[in-house]
DNA sequence: TTGTACGCGTTATCAA
DNA sequence: TTGATAACGCGTACAA
């Protein structure tokens, strides 16, 4: 049922030369007869022989081979990195093995996870959790050049590359403040449910303030498990009656408040302004038409594996903290406040 | 700035004993001292010490890693599959590597990022595709246990997970003469774009025309690009004037119809009913409420593991084709037709 | 209970 | 242009 797997010495067993002349002709060194190399390669693709990286790992002392860590590949938001990084990594001529902390979301676990990868022996880590400390990541940082992907981060001893949160934050408050807002709730995160989020939302506070903005913090903490509570989230603005707008801290959360909404026969920007962020696929549909930042994902994946890769080719002297911009998505659950006014 | 990373040589000599009691201390074997054990964990810690799995695998012939390939990370449908995988693998003590086919999604890239994976002498196979044609993984599944995530296969060289497409097709259709339309369009798709998508599709139109009920078939193909041209199909079946509902071949698709919808200012069930599929996460969000069949990724995720990894243990003697069964997910978009019948 | 020695599949060095 | 041979880091019989 099983072959047994053919190895260089079957193939040099079948060309009828030692098994130094095969790894040369299959590698594509110089030094091998023309006669030679053309049977070399037949023999090989005839075996269907593939070279056992793990051996050539040993003996080159080079894998070829990126780690990337990822918190939870069912969120789109990763998925497109992971898209990313797997592109660029083929064209700079690598491999990427992913690891994950397997459901549960304990730092044991991730750490875990971090381990297997360093047991492959990738030649460089790319870390993608909103969560995950970066004192958990930095032992791993010391052994091989690590970049932490889509999160700000100040360590000097690892790389970065994010989507500015503050300048995000702050263009959407900005957005809402143009659109004549005066009264503005916005749902915050503590950073250690995700060091983003908490950015973000922080930096949509505190703009929102400086523009003479009456901001209503809501710690999302307080609303239980994932995305319930927020009906009594969304109740409780409302009650208010003065807020004309609502600022989630991501795309996923904005759903949850606009079906929270729609369980009442009410809806965005009718009876309350709703932003997300985040602004990737399958969100930033024209259907739900989600006023939201865009994170430009593709970029960041591009950049995180250039940066490790330039980095063990030691083309890059040390670690940097790359910021790219993102960019408001205007969308259609945010207006105006003074054209539903009326109806309310 | 990178440090060398230690070998069992550098922990034996750190414990002040052969290398041999190292390995067997921390791979839990009989026969260590108890004091001996206790300094070589912990001088193992001390020094971050990792074995080396591929040097493990080399002399062990073992890597306990399975090989997942997937078309397109990005996808939430592949990244649940992902998900599942990595935590029922972890559950059996093995550990995954994924791969896919880099941006473009051309078969030799497909085919490359299999040999990818068998140079890393995975123990097994798990290939998520729905274009991808068994031809191409069977040289593949004759080297090891090699299973179908996510599609059915008849293949009996080759095990196969998948959720019934038949019976999805025909559940939905089911819905909706139920419903009581009486004339209906069915977006098809051949085998060569998406082999589950062609087979559902397929299965719709038939249990429709076994129930007497009038279909127009729209080929996906004539319609360009990924979800373009799905305005002039959407104008094409509002002219027919007759036409009460619209079966997609899968939730994205779904969403295009509806985007297609609102931008004439018409909305499903109202104007048109309209059905998805794959009922997954973010799209299965009760605030678009698509009429969809819901795929059970999770245990698709659970049982091609279990598949593979008792193949590799010997405790399953061949291949399997598991077809496990969906679900029905109501929604909003597909209603009566008459309701709304005097309204058109 | 511990250590020695061999082999795993490659690459790389050095003679031939 | 080729072919031995030594590493690489680890597991594992076998000997001590």
């Amino acid at each position: 049922m099983t072959d047994s797997v053919p190895t260089i010495y079957d193939v040099a067993a079948g060309a009828g030369v030692s098994k130094s002349v095969v790894s040369r002709a299959l590698s594509g060194a110089p030094g091998v007869a023309p006669a030679t190399l053309a049977r070399v390669k037949q023999i090989a693709a005839d075996l269907g022989y593939v070279a056992n990286a793990n051996a050539q790992g040993m003996s080159a002392h080079r894998t070829h081979t990126l780690g990337v860590f990822v918190r939870d590949a069912a969120t789109p938001f990763y998925g497109h990195l992971l898209t990313a990084f797997q592109e660029q990594a083929s064209a700079r001529g690598y491999r990427v093995v992913t690891a994950t902390g397997s459901g549960s979301f304990s730092l044991v676990e991730e750490r875990r996870a971090l381990e297997t990868l360093v047991s492959l022996r990738v030649e460089a880590l790319i870390v993608c959790s909103g969560a995950l400390p970066v004192t958990d990541v930095l032992p791993f940082a010391r052994r091989m050049p690590t970049v932490i992907a889509g999160r700000p981060e100040r360590d000097a001893s690892i790389s970065s590359v994010y989507c500015d949160e503050s300048g995000g934050g702050q263009g959407l408050a900005d957005h809402l403040v143009g659109l004549g807002h005066r009264r503005v709730a916005v749902m915050t995160l503590s950073p250690t449910s995700s060091l983003t989020q908490a950015a973000r939302t922080r930096a949509m506070v505190q703009r929102l303030r400086s523009s003479h903005v009456d901001v209503a913090e809501i710690p999302c903490e307080d609303f239980g498990g994932e995305l319930d509570g927020v009906d009594s989230l969304v109740q409780a603005v409302l009650d208010s009656g003065s807020v004309t707008a609502l600022m989630a801290p991501s795309d996923s959360w904005a759903v949850a408040v606009l079906e929270a909404l729609q369980r009442r026969g009410l809806s965005a920007p009718h009876d309350l302004s709703v932003t997300g962020y985040d602004g990737v696929t399958p969100f930033l549909s024209e259907l739900l038409g989600i006023t939201s930042w865009r994170q430009p994902l593709g970029l960041i994946g591009t950049l995180s594996v250039d940066d490790v890769v330039d980095q063990i080719d030691g083309r890059s002297a040390g670690t940097r903290h790359l910021a790219v911009d993102g960019e408001l998505l205007p969308g259609r659950t945010a207006g105006s406040p003074g054209e539903f006014a009326a109806l309310r």
